[in-house]
DNA sequence: TATGTTATCGCAAACCTTTGCAATAACTGC
DNA sequence: GCAGTTATTGCAAAGGTTTGCGATAACATA
């Protein structure tokens, strides 16, 4: 049994449907290459399935992260989706500059969930959770002041105000 | 000199100009008790100038979140911002449950911090910073049936299906 | 104070995502 | 297998946020 039945398997013991559509979206999802954007795997299915609804592509990724057999990643306030590796969970560091995402092993948050929990009594949900900042590469090719355009080019036409 | 002028100081020296529409915002956002959503804000600046625009509400309020005179804060989908208090700037732990924003002490994330940038050369950015989770009073509230009650009502349609 | 430059505004349209609703189809029990 | 129940779909519309563009107004310079 592949990881991708057992899912579908894990949907219907939880009391959902098995659909054509549901079935589609997983299987592209898992044959991507890393995180999927949600109009690239709409564009995907509807190669297979022309009626597929945006609408639905939508919904389905929300139930299957619901469920937990995807990851949602946030680049560039645009929803992405990869399969969870069951046993390589990892979180995401998304570069603000290069879009490019880095997984981060949830080695490194335990404590930081712990803290909240303890301090707090506030259960944080770190099952999506995703970073933002400034990865190695592009750290590198901007110094102090290119940073601070990089940060600019964020807001349109502020650009040349921060230059000068 | 007001915190506030000194904001308005500090655009005008970054080579932005003052208008009365950015004044506005920035004095309702002052005058807000914590954080205030864009609509809100909206209402209240048209009571005092009926002809400002929703996406000039929106690009000051960017503005001002990028210049660090206020701090954005991601309420249920809808983004909410406050003033920055220098000297006090803290992060938010919002619950997904009842919304409400918890403030959080940046010396709980520096640790975080310096980890990614030692470990993966990556500068996240902080300043902005939320975590959502579930809050001290609705785990209470919640049992483990109950939590996942609320947790499947972020889905529509579904919520039989996981009760049963 | 008048003039030129250009950042900012208001408006309208686009963008990504969610939602309401009637029709459909997946599952259940007979 | 067949009929009944209801979760799920497709469609259309809304919701929150961003963007393009011409017109306006803020600032700099003289």
């Amino acid at each position: 049994m592949t990881s991708q039945e057992q899912s579908l398997h894990y949907l219907q013991s939880l009391g959902y449907r098995l659909t054509p559509q549901r079935l589609l979206v997983l299987a592209i999802v898992a044959g991507g290459p890393g995180h999927l954007g949600v109009d690239e795997i709409h564009r995907q299915a509807r190669a297979a399935y022309p009626y597929l609804d945006l609408a639905t592509v939508y919904r389905t990724l929300r139930l299957f992260k619901q469920v937990g057999v995807v990851t949602e990643v946030d680049i560039d306030n645009r929803l992405h989706y990869e399969l969870t590796a069951p046993g390589e969970k990892h979180h995401h560091m998304v570069c603000r500059d290069c879009h490019r995402a880095i997984n981060l092993n949830p080695h490194y948050l335990e404590e930081f969930r712990d803290t909240l929990i303890r301090e707090f009594d506030f259960a944080p949900d770190l099952e999506h959770f995703t970073v933002s900042g400034l990865c190695r590469y592009c750290r590198e090719t901007a110094g102090a002041a290119a940073a601070a355009i990089a940060a600019a080019a964020d807001l349109d036409d502020i650009d040349d105000a921060e230059i000068h």
